[in-house]
DNA sequence: CATGAATGAGCCTTCATTCAT
DNA sequence: AATGAATGAAGGCTCATTCAT
């Protein structure tokens, strides 16, 4: 039985204390890293950007100070993603070892990030397929990842070799999907297998 | 004391006769229809339920009939679309031929599958991220296809031989995707050398 | 897991057997009967009249061909329900007794309508108070219950007795609801005692 | 493909500057306010939330910025009623006077009560029947009723006691309902003679 | 007499965005 | 730089009612 409720809309609970005033910086990054969470959890169309700034401790007119509006912070997220996962596997790649053991290293670092990433991620793909602009950003990045990818094996440029290398990232990516959300094994397929597979993929290319 | 308004239909301002359409089936059928097109063409949350029931020719009331809510209409548009690929790939196998020769029809049946549908399909896998029900469903399909291709390779069924079948399945699906999308060819990538690379992996697959 | 759904919206289940083609009255009956039960279980708002035809055993239309909109089945099964009961007080009274043992048997017997018809009831007020028409219908019905009131008592017609009576009746229905409801339980008002008083006061009534 | 809709407010049509309204407090109270008085107008069904800001002077929107749905303003309101008529019978017990003077004043306070809020006691009966969290706010707002009747007469606290107030209660609210309505004089009832019985019911409990 | 597919106005609610402070 | 009350278009869904069969 509801207590006769106060007469004020319930105190607001901050769930993070209020970070007021930092240099612009500092708020951006904030607001990113929170709606990347947000965004993650829920999907793009599953939050709202007054939840975000809250999220990130901020009132909703602050989010709007700092983009433009809310497909941009989605943009914002994403390219932070992808700087860090391209950074993380440069670092992979220059620890060295056999090429299998860089094969594996990079597989698994690739499906970390599917697994933390993945709401994320397929709220970016549903936007890329309907939106010009999230497109064309998108694929700026995807062609900086290709070209990582080239300047990795340092092979002759050929039009074969980068549709190899397309073929390789997509695959890998879409089965990392699969993994990272449960589908795999909700398909009764083996996920070992299946990571043994992309194993091989990623060594056969490093051995180009 | 005003009376409560009673609602009642406002006159009619149009003669045109009430098209009565015929049997649920049909109008069923024709809601999927024009829910599938307007979902490809502008995702699930670019679209509302009125406008499918009236790019289907009804007013907004009968969506309502036919499905219990939104979301519904996507699984029902989707599972039309999977019975509809396999019926086709399933053709394109019987037909016979060289195996290099089935491959490649398969890989061009895909393609155009994903060509034709890619909206619809980013928008799936959006809602599969975020949605339990969704994604239950879809996995459901996917179990389907898997299944199928057992069937097809009449292999003893491994593990291995379902993991392969898998991997073959993401690859296939997630650079169709990338073709459908015009993204391999906004990212340099010559689209000819990948549908080769799709149809060598396909023929291996068949030669299983 | 939902199973892939039927291509149909799931077959239409019947609670009610169709009695198809009785004469009018009898369909009407079946309508009011079931509008009855509908309308005290979930209020007026809290139905709608498809689902009234649908418990009755009829399809939509057919509740228009017997009543000119959904108020009138309120009004007609308010009609009934009043009618019912003053036939049963009137045989309640003839039954004959001490003074004390007819009113324990009125009270009884109207607590019991209440305790059956309590959402009835209360639907039917709060319409009452903003419909013209509903409230004329209403104070129809309550003169009738006044003046077989007065015709019970037998006493010579002065505006006191009016005035008694119609003290009598409102504070019996009053805290007949509040029990029906269970709300004087849930006050901690003990029913017994509530009940004593009532009767005390019908059987002040008889007696005057 | 098309640009998904972005959602921007249409360019302002009137230059009036945007009323900045002032608290949070202020604004819910003038939406209990305008919403009491529409709710009392036409019933809880009869209006909505978007003309019930308006009433107050805000958009839509603003509506839920303050209650979570339609239901929380009627208990609102309901609650702000309460108290005020209490406020107003603990005023004018404290006035003092014979014990026929008191009485006097109280029933006609709490006719005038009814005679302004029917239409608001009616809707919320209604729900109260229906909504079983309605019905356990209503409850607790009684029993706060009964215990202020109870500190009134500062008799001891007997069951019988306890159930004489709440007849009292009941029957007061009923017959005062019957005046306010209109529903006495259509009846015949002489409201003179009403109001007389209704003053010795509050005399004689004030007595006691 | 009865059916039931279809209607469409309208209600409840959300949320991207603004702007005065 | 940040706030947060306010906005208002629009979307999901309901349901009283109609009418061709």
């Amino acid at each position: 039985m509801p207590a006769p409720r106060p007469r004020r809309p319930a105190a607001r609970r901050l769930k993070v204390p209020r970070p007021r005033r930092g240099t612009p910086v500092e708020t951006r990054d904030r607001l990113v890293a929170a709606a990347a969470q947000e965004l993650n959890r829920v999907g793009f169309h599953g939050t709202d950007t007054n939840r975000i700034a809250r999220a990130a401790g901020y009132a909703p007119g602050t989010f709007y100070k700092h983009f433009p509006d809310k497909r941009a912070v989605l943009l914002a997220a994403y390219e932070a993603w992808v700087t860090t996962e391209w950074q993380a596997i440069g670092r992979l790649l220059a620890e060295g070892g056999t090429a299998a053991a860089r094969a594996e290293r990079i597989v698994e670092a690739v499906l970390d990030f599917h697994r933390t990433w993945r709401g994320l991620r397929a709220s970016l793909r549903a936007l890329v397929a309907i939106d010009p602009d999230v497109r064309a950003f998108y694929w700026a990045q995807r062609r900086r990842q290709l070209d990582s990818l080239r300047a990795i094996r340092k092979t002759a440029a050929s039009a074969a070799a980068r549709a190899a290398d397309a073929q390789l990232l997509y695959g890998l990516e879409r089965v990392c999907d699969a993994i990272a959300e449960g589908e795999a094994r909700a398909l009764g397929v083996d996920e070992a297998a299946l990571v043994d597979g992309l194993v091989a993929m990623v060594r056969g290319a490093l051995a180009r």
